[in-house]
DNA sequence: CCCATTCGACTCTTGCCAGT
DNA sequence: ACTGGCAAGAGTCGAATGGG
């Protein structure tokens, strides 16, 4: 290997060899005198101290005062329970017996209490209210037991009540995060199909737990309620299939997806892998639905958001595993490591698009490559027109048909161009094979295509190519908002003919890869027809009445 | 005490290479 | 030719340090 200037990996290389003793004393003192392994003077130390002390006694007063406030509640609450009637009072005191049974923790069991009895204002409700805190203490534990592994403080956890799924974060007042749950469970939820999941660290959520739809008080409630917006799935798939042979061990699971707790996909040879996760660290069968996994979540960047941010990769790695998973019919616990593998692609879907495009920005666009300074003068000219830098608020030309005249709004050649190279390709292609994702062509998808034209004027911006300039998140995912902006205002001018135009590039891009047309279902019958055949039937029928009576 | 600087760990993106 | 994986290199972040 070359000699690297990668800060981090520089000590380990260096300390790897271990036959240059002057060498490694010199690491060795380097590293007393430095980075996270050296020591703090000993006034940073007592100022360390402080702080931590600070914080200490911060905690215990807020601590004290949280303990005053709930002494006070319940006082107020069992005053106002003394007025209620005696049934409801029986119901309260079921529900409190419960409690008792399943009661590590006091304080948290109080604001389980509290949700609970919100529930107990009428007959029904409170006999729910008790199934409810039996499932509240169920999943306690299981939060309680997996913090104790995981060791983090906040988690969000996927639930499966009556065999759907639920997403909800707990956090410090984990209570809260769940009675939204409970309010719109107007059904008693039983322990048998509840299952928890750990997805994985907690990510701030702006609105915390929103349901979708409004709750209806008799009907069944829909209770899927996810924290980040989810794409149209489910994606099309073909036939649910087999990847490779499953472990022996595996049958048992195929055909139904289990309600318990899932295991963790098998390592190769059963040896946990040390380095960055990759799908080659599994057997043979995981590492397929790891790959398949990845295409569809590169997909979703495509398609839904091409910048997501943190909370929405992590729902869309549970989304395209789940969906593996059914497909293959082997059912596996989504862990981090996998969740990092799918999330470690949305850069690779960007950066093939980029490979597509590049090639073709110097011949669509006229820049020259000779590289005199006449022509270096040229391209920065040609650049700035393009990206129309002169102006206050610049919009993009680019993507016009006629850059000059501004007419054919993303209709440049190079945009079909690239749809078609990236995913068009041929009928295998993801455009072909998630054509519900493309079909019309979506606002995210052009806005992604632009960004990365964009990307490839940029490297042209100083008037010759430079080969350094970088697709980084932070420099576009800005840029791809402005485009995004810019599209759906077009979209919204007229919101049928946009998408007839979208759906014609979809067209024109299937076309070109060679895929079959997409076949219109097949017309029925049509009315004229329906009352003609009808009335032919009502004769028949009669004839064969009339036939079974004279044999009589 | 504040702020600039330094440094190591970590993340992100890219280019290259091996396997298919 | 395409795909997946690896490693280099650039960038970022947070903690420690030291000078004013």
């Amino acid at each position: 290997m070359p000699a690297t200037t990668r800060k981090g990996k520089a000590k380990s290389a260096s300390s790897g060899d271990g036959d240059n003793p002057s060498e490694t004393e010199a690491i060795e003192a380097a590293d007393d005198r430095s980075g996270r392994a050296r020591k703090p003077s000993k006034k940073q130390a007592e100022i360390n101290e402080d702080k931590q002390t600070a914080v200490k006694r911060k905690l215990e007063a807020m601590q004290k005062e949280y303990k005053k406030l709930k002494q006070q509640a319940k006082k107020l609450k069992t005053s106002k329970a003394g007025s209620k009637t005696s049934e409801s009072a029986g119901n309260a005191s079921e529900s409190s017996s419960e409690s008792s049974s399943f009661s590590p923790e006091s304080e948290e069991e109080d604001e389980t209490v509290a949700t609970t009895r919100k529930h107990q204002s009428a007959d029904a409700t409170a006999r729910l209210a008790v199934c409810h805190f039996r499932v509240i203490a169920r999943l306690r534990l299981a939060v309680h037991r997996l913090r104790a592994t995981a060791r983090l403080p906040v988690h969000r956890l996927r639930v499966n009540v009556h065999g759907r799924a639920v997403s909800f974060v707990t956090s410090a007042s984990w209570s809260f995060a769940i009675s939204p749950l409970l309010a719109y469970c107007t059904r008693p939820l039983t322990l048998a199909p509840l299952a928890t999941t750990l997805l994985g660290p907690f990510i701030i959520i702006p609105t915390p737990f929103i349901p979708t739809a409004p709750p209806s008080p008799l009907a069944l409630p829909p209770i899927i309620t996810i924290t980040r917006p989810l794409p149209s799935w489910p994606l099309i798939f073909e036939q649910p299939d087999h990847l490779g042979a499953p472990p022996p061990a595996l049958p048992a699971q195929a055909g139904q997806p289990p309600t318990g707790d899932l295991k963790d996909p098998p390592f190769l040879h059963g040896r946990t892998p040390t380095g960055k996760p990759k799908a080659g660290d599994y057997e043979a069968h995981v590492n397929k639905m790891i790959v398949r996994a990845c295409h569809q979540y590169e997909v979703l960047i495509a398609t839904e958001d091409a910048f997501p941010d943190l909370g929405t990769q992590d729902g869309w790695a549970t989304q395209v595993w789940t969906d593996t998973c059914k497909r293959t019919q082997v059912f596996y616990k989504l862990t981090e490591r996998v969740e990092k593998i799918i999330t470690g692609r949305d850069s690779h879907a960007r950066g093939g698009l980029r490979d597509k495009i590049r090639p073709h920005i110097a011949a669509t666009y006229g820049f020259v490559t000779d590289g005199s300074e006449r022509a270096k003068g040229a391209n920065r000219e040609r650049y700035r027109f393009l990206l129309d830098c002169d102006a206050s608020k610049p919009e993009p030309v680019f993507h016009y048909k006629d850059v000059e005249s501004r007419s054919g709004f993303a209709h440049n050649v190079l945009i079909l161009r690239a749809l078609q190279d990236h995913w068009f390709a041929d009928g295998t292609s993801p455009g072909i094979k998630y054509a519900s994702q493309f079909s019309p062509i979506r606002e995210v998808t052009l806005a992604l295509v632009f960004t990365t034209i964009q990307f490839c004027l940029d490297q042209w911006a100083d008037g010759t190519f430079n080969k350094h300039h970088m697709y980084t998140e932070k420099a576009y995912k800005s840029q791809y908002d402005m485009h995004l902006r810019h599209i759906r205002d077009w979209c919204a001018m007229d919101v049928n003919a946009s998408r007839t135009v979208r759906q014609r590039l979809y067209d024109r891009a299937r076309r070109a890869s060679g895929a079959a047309p997409v076949t219109a279902p097949c017309p029925g019958l049509s009315d004229s027809s329906k009352e003609r055949l009808r009335a032919e039937l009502a004769a028949q029928a009669a004839a064969c009445d009339s036939d079974a009576e004279e044999n009589a």
